[in-house]
DNA sequence: CTGGTATTTAAGTTGTATCTAAAATAGACT
DNA sequence: AGTCTATTTTAGATACAACTTAAATACCAG
């Protein structure tokens, strides 16, 4: 897959930066987020593959960990993305605002 | 729509790279493409609402341009894949002179 | 005004990435 | 061996972004 494309999907983005700075199981992963483990682990491939994380086994467990300089370009993105993504939300919220109330009233 | 999911999408990515550093009408760029008019119309407001391109009038025309600045971060994003299509296709243009070069009997 | 070109908007179709659920795998422990 | 737990893989459902076609808009020329 594609580096952007891997890093496009939302899910995986976050999945990235819970293990931007330190090693975390598939489960512990997994639990952060309402899906099942099943999705999460072939989210944990689709990085991988891509190379954006290692795998390392300990046990009967998997963990991950983000491998930053495999991003290359792409670093300074997910850096970006979590440092304004509050801001993203709020300003998304915004537009749907204003896309719904033009809907109501065709050109405002 | 986030900014990573506009670049993300391959055919705006290469609209993106069409009018990087020099301005295009909407017709000019849809011709590159085997897509409709229509589907390129679409593209280019989703990366006019990203700030990532320009638009201007002219006559009939519309014309647009690159906004790196806005691109942020993403900037580079680009440039990196532009820099890797272009490497890709130098790559392939050395292994066509080297199979060239071996049907002359050249070294190896 | 009419006709022509350039482009967008509207409505509907389709391909595909993400998801769920269930079965399979791998290692730890007894 | 057998059974736990953690995780992946397979198979199939779903949601959504990119597309198509057709109609609408905007601008220019006669």
């Amino acid at each position: 897959m594609e580096p952007l494309q891997v890093i496009a999907a939302p899910r995986r983005l976050r999945i990235l930066e819970l293990v931007w700075d330190r090693e975390l199981a598939a489960g512990d992963i997994a639990a952060q987020f309402d899906v099942s483990w099943s999705a999460v682990s072939q989210h944990l491939t689709v990085l991988k593959e891509a190379g954006f994380v290692t795998e390392r086994r300990a046990g009967n467990s998997r963990i991950y960990r983000a491998d930053k300089a495999a991003l290359g370009s792409l670093r300074a993105v997910v850096e970006d993305h979590w440092r304004t993504s509050l801001d993203r939300v709020k300003d998304l919220a915004e537009a749907e605002q204003r896309t719904a109330d033009e809907r109501k009233g065709k050109r405002g």
